[in-house]
DNA sequence: CCATTAAAGGATT
DNA sequence: AATCCTTTAATGG
């Protein structure tokens, strides 16, 4: 079915010290495919048919307020899992996962998970010391939409951002995929007025580089006093 | 300090 | 042409 080989998986977190035989099994038991840019992996409420591990691309993992707005969870970068309910003990998804870009994936059935983690116990350990870094993560970002002010949210989303997904280029660490002012907002809690006037004026600075859905970062010295500013 | 509103120009499809 | 993204300014909590 597809012709991916096991040494693809060897190098990413979820699957670190498996054995050869441990991923060509999970692979023989996976699908491959792709996802094309904003398109919907899965959404909020459905059914967890499935979960994933994106190969390649980026995903946004986004909630929805009851009054229309959305809010940007996290972002999934190339070789993290997605859609693991099961590993929390849910049979449906917890929020909506849109491919930023064009994604290619690979999915199994949920209903192999617990034959999967039995089989497979390196995967098991791997898998939740990822929820719990990504619970650490969480757990940051409220104590920062608590206690820290605009600017400094901004900066610490442009920060990790480019730290998570930055690619170096002579003018600085480019954000590698398609980021707007609106998502920058959605990600910190603010509008997207307030982004675009924080971000020209930290390119007016020259700490940043902006451009339509592009960022990069110039000087992170500079951003990361702003984030860490206590006035 | 920051959200809201309004207005306008550039980019993308 | 229609829609999306970004910027700027004015206003008010």
């Amino acid at each position: 079915m597809n012709r991916l080989d096991a040494s693809l998986l060897a190098d990413l977190p979820p699957f670190a010290g498996m054995s050869r035989a441990s991923l060509d099994d999970m692979l023989a038991r996976a699908a491959s495919f792709r996802h094309s840019k904003g398109t919907h992996i899965f959404r909020e409420g459905e059914e967890a048919l499935s979960f994933y591990l994106l190969l390649d691309g980026y995903v946004r993992v986004i909630k929805h307020t009851p009054v229309g707005e959305q809010v940007i969870v996290r972002h999934i970068a190339t070789g993290e899992l997605l859609g693991i309910a099961k590993a929390m003990g849910r049979d449906t998804y917890p929020a909506n996962a849109i491919a930023a870009v064009d994604c290619v994936l690979l999915a199994w059935p949920s209903h192999t998970w617990e034959v999967i983690v039995a089989a497979h116990p390196g995967f098991a350990t791997n898998t939740y010391a990822m929820i719990g870094n990504r619970l650490i993560d969480t757990q940051e970002r409220v104590v920062e939409m608590a206690t820290e002010r605009v600017a400094q949210r901004v900066a610490n989303a442009i920060l990790n951002l480019a730290r998570e997904t930055g690619r170096q280029t002579d003018e600085g660490i480019l954000i590698d995929f398609p980021i707007s002012r609106q998502d920058i907002s959605e990600m910190t809690g603010t509008t997207i007025h307030t982004v675009s006037r924080l971000l020209s004026g930290w390119d007016s600075k020259g700490w940043i580089k902006g451009g339509r859905q592009k960022i990069t970062l110039v000087d992170g010295q500079k951003l990361t006093m702003v984030a860490s500013a206590r006035d």
